[in-house]
DNA sequence: CTGAAAGCGCTTACAG
DNA sequence: CTGAAAGCGCTTACAG
């Protein structure tokens, strides 16, 4: 920009007036600017100007996998919106390693950003005080923050669950399994705590051995099915599964099972949380209970646009609703 | 930095140095600094040590649609390599839209990003030119960069398709229908010239008839099926498909097709360009000639960082493999 | 081992 | 309408 003025015959300030289009510059100065710019090939260094205003017109977005298709339409979502702000947006997947998100949260806070929006992992997620002290926004999603008061966009996974079991109930299934993913994740387990309250309201009891809470493995899914419905005495007739991966897994795992010619004489049926690319596809169509994570995302980036433009607000907790799509597979009879 | 100065009586300078690990504190020193960080809540501020240093640490990726599992799934292996290298990662989504491109494109390396990432929209990035001369490094990914010469990453796209058409050809069929998206679109206009030129490789004449070329969409691709399967004196006994979005849709109506009993007797073989979630739960399972988006995203990336690393680097442009998986689909006779 | 000065490339606050 | 000075928060280059 020095280089700018000096080629130009101007100061330093009435390039900037010309780079950021302020008033008040006489249109022959200007042109002359232009000029230079034009034949230095100037580019402004947004890093200097963002050092001298306060703020970088960024944020930052932290998710368990950015493959996974419900992180990225969530982010691709936050990316809408932060760019109708004109703002930049990083990105960082961090697996279930607590650890990993804390260095990519505090990366993200040295570099400045504006705002953060974090699908928590870990069971305390205080180190960010500081940074929220110092300015930083911060909305959790999908999950609540641990020991930090801050914005959160949640779903309502006791409510979408209820929705499933009770599609299932009507249709005269009795016993209903249950598999979930690890215990310790939040929607986790508040998905299977739905489970129980529902059919507990229904005046059901709870079968332990009709529950398998673990991350999905192949085996382990495996043997969740074989437990529920072949070695038992009085076999599941109806499965509710966790989240999409699980769903799938399990999946492939009756399709084994019935190629295997083991015993397995029908299939149960099925209701899944989360909605997947296929589901309509497959034979029978798999009935969902669906998230609709570009929703959330968008939520989220408004959550935090609002509170990035100030005021003195008191966190906010929206938990956004679910929606059961029957598809084939949750309408089977017992 | 200056306040914890301040607090611990030192000069700026050695806070710089505790801050940074350098060498050369005494411990006695250190420890009142870190004190006063402590007490103050102090932390590096990584926008300035940026613009004092002259780079950022920092790469941005663009492509069409983060929300889209090849893009998310290249994308997260670029931040995986990004991450070893203690980079952080911008992305942004541009859809098909150059002009959009260009603005993300231009506000990233406003931030001064190190390097970029890019699938091109459009046919001119000669507008990165000024960037990559003033020291960005670029490498273009999945089609290759318009008048401008830079590291490229790209599939073997003709090869590709020659696997799955002879693949169709050596199982007897003679009739192959080609579905593939807009031909502006580089990848699509290699794919169908795969298609072109094994066919006439193996001697056979090319049906123009059997050729449908546009963006997906439920009517067009309905409109080809129905012209190659149902309306045509000697129909199509198999497909190949030019990218998993028109897969997806040319298997809904197919579905639809059979379901509507408009005289499709039997459906034709399939084979599919890119490979998809739950292809293999499909009844049949779907054939594919895969990519490895994961791969292709960590080979950009190390064409990245070396290139960043310095040197004077002639452009290179690899080319990536795919693979034939037989699933059910594209293994069915005329 | 420690520090004073200059400078990265901008904007702010002010003066003319 | 234009500009000179100070400063954002660091690091570099140098001196002691």
């Amino acid at each position: 920009m020095n280089d700018v003025a000096a080629a130009a015959g101007v100061a330093l300030k009435t390039v900037s007036r010309v780079v950021n289009d302020e008033p008040g510059v006489n249109p022959a100065t200007a042109e002359k600017v232009r000029g230079a710019i034009e034949a230095l090939g100037f580019r402004r260094n947004d890093g200097a100007r963002t050092l001298r205003r306060g703020h970088t017109s960024s944020i930052g977005v932290i998710v368990r996998d950015l493959a996974d298709p419900f992180y990225s339409t969530l982010t691709r979502a936050v990316e809408e919106v932060a760019l109708t702000h004109g703002f930049l947006v990083f990105t960082g997947s961090c697996d279930e390693s607590a650890s990993r998100q804390r260095e990519l949260a505090l990366a993200f806070c040295a570099r400045r950003v504006d705002g953060i929006i974090i699908v928590p992992v870990g069971d305390d997620q205080r180190y960010l005080e500081p940074e929220i002290h110092a300015g930083v926004a911060a909305v959790f999603v999908d999950r609540p923050a641990t020991n930090i008061d801050a914005d959160s966009v949640l779903v309502d996974n006791v409510g979408g669950v209820r929705k499933g079991i009770e599609h299932l109930l009507a249709r005269g299934h009795r016993r209903i399994g249950y598999i979930g993913d690890a215990p310790e994740i939040f929607t986790a387990g508040e998905r299977v705590r739905g489970y129980r309250e529902t059919l507990t309201a229904a005046g059901h009891l709870i079968d332990p051995s009709l529950i398998a809470m673990a991350s999905p493995s192949r085996q382990g899914i495996r043997a969740a099915l074989e437990r529920m419905l072949l070695s038992s005495p009085s076999p599941a007739t109806a499965l509710f599964t966790g989240n999409s991966r699980i769903t799938v897994t399990v999946l492939r795992e009756l399709a084994e099972l019935e190629a295997s010619g083991q015993g397995l004489e029908r299939r149960p049926a099925l209701v899944s949380f989360d909605d997947f690319d296929l589901a309509d596809l497959l034979t029978p169509g798999v009935t969902v209970i669906a998230q609709d994570p570009a929703r959330i995302g968008r939520t989220a980036a408004e959550l935090l646009f609002r509170r990035m433009e100030g005021g003195n607000l008191s966190p906010v907790r929206r938990e956004l609703p679910t929606r059961l799509i029957p598809r084939g597979s949750g309408e089977a009879l017992p």
